[in-house]
DNA sequence: GAAGTAAGCGGACCACGGTCCGTTTAAAGT
DNA sequence: ACTTTAAACGGACCGTGGTCCGCTTACTTC
């Protein structure tokens, strides 16, 4: 197994103080039932193990009921469809990086100032989505919940405040959409990995949207 | 049937000028056998009548064969998958709206200055998203088709060259394809459909973005 | 117009996502 | 400990996307 998975709380491990958002970054693991927090553990765990070794095109609901050794139906009723366990997965994964742009060191954490924050997210966030990209893209089937799910509203509650923050001009949430737009994991990856753009120049766009809104670094 | 689609070119219509870029509008049509090409107007016509009488989550492959009276293996061949044939019910949509910015009459068309075409554009689009919004989402299962797409590449190109032509600051090639992602449908429409926001503010950040990048209208 | 051939055709077939419902079991009350 | 109940379980079942392959047919060549 390629990423053994740390400890993988069951209850939401406790004691952790939150930056400057109310939105929980993680969530979802709520109060569950023993077997079933159990189960739970088994199957991401199960997920991810089949992830590394056979790709996410063969990640197939039964084969992780079977690989956690539990019924197909209890992945169902746990992530509700596919895509479903495909965010948990991702979600967990998300955990260094909101950790990082929420209670790490500057640049990205919150000992920096607003502007300096908003340059660095960006290409920390496509570092990220570049690391995990199979499995960002596996679990993009449905275009609207993108926008939905927890990680990604918690990107753009963060981009959005330190935008205010910043005194970003124009319209703050607005600009915190195109922002994230520009650095969403299926266009850097297609100009990146087949058009061979270089990422500098990725970088250097980011740097330049910010700027444009009179963000300097 | 609420859309009888009009005539639907078998042979691409000969004798069209194109105005600015070498890329074909709508493409694939290509030499067709003669029952080949029958059968793609049949089924065209039959997936379109379907759409508007069930909606996009009812259109099955199955049930659009039989309304066409061929068999399921037809319409694979002919579109692929599924997708293939949702995105060529949305490049027959689209030829209006290429009409429109490639020759058609200002602000959109060529008679008019990059900078005027260039705002006028994102709010056309967009209203032509809405129009169109349900078979979108139904057609944006695989993120990465989203930019080979050829409707796609043909308004990346198309604001890539206005970009140009109005001596936009920065990246012309990065900046088109945030301003596209800016307005993509699946934003626009969780924005205004779900979240309640207002057109205009949109078409405002449109504008915004825009003059930002010294494109003045 | 006959023969040859590459393309098109169609429906049986398969795998996977998703649902359903009868059975089991963890936990709370007595 | 015993009862109760809501939650969880699991696997049979279904519909649909997608493949496969033997048969048919439109075009070409002579």
């Amino acid at each position: 197994m390629t990423a053994p998975l740390p400890p993988m709380p069951g209850p939401p491990d406790p004691g952790e103080t939150r930056t400057s958002l109310t939105l929980a970054p993680v969530g979802e693991p709520e109060l569950l039932r023993a077997d079933a927090a159990r189960n739970r553990a088994l199957l991401l765990e199960a997920a991810s193990r089949l992830l590394a070794d056979c790709g996410a095109a063969d990640l197939t609901m039964e084969s992780v009921a079977s690989a956690a050794g539990v019924g197909k139906g209890t992945v169902f009723r746990r992530f509700k469809d596919r895509t479903g366990l495909l965010i948990a997965l991702l979600d967990h994964r998300e955990a260094l990086l909101q950790a990082a742009f929420l209670s790490g060191p500057p640049p990205m954490g919150p000992d920096a100032p607003a502007a300096e924050r908003l340059h660095a997210f960006g290409p920390a966030v496509m570092r990220h989505e570049h690391d995990h990209h199979e499995l960002i893209l596996a679990s993009r089937t449905d275009p609207l919940r993108t926008y939905t799910v927890p990680a990604q509203s918690l990107r753009l509650s963060h981009v959005t405040l330190l935008l205010r923050q910043a005194r970003a001009a124009g319209d703050p949430e607005l600009l915190a959409h195109t922002l994230l737009g520009s650095i969403d994991a299926p266009l850097v990856h297609h100009l990146t990995c087949e058009s061979g753009m270089p990422p500098d120049r990725l970088d250097q766009a980011w740097h330049d949207l910010l700027t444009r809104y009179g963000v300097e670094r």
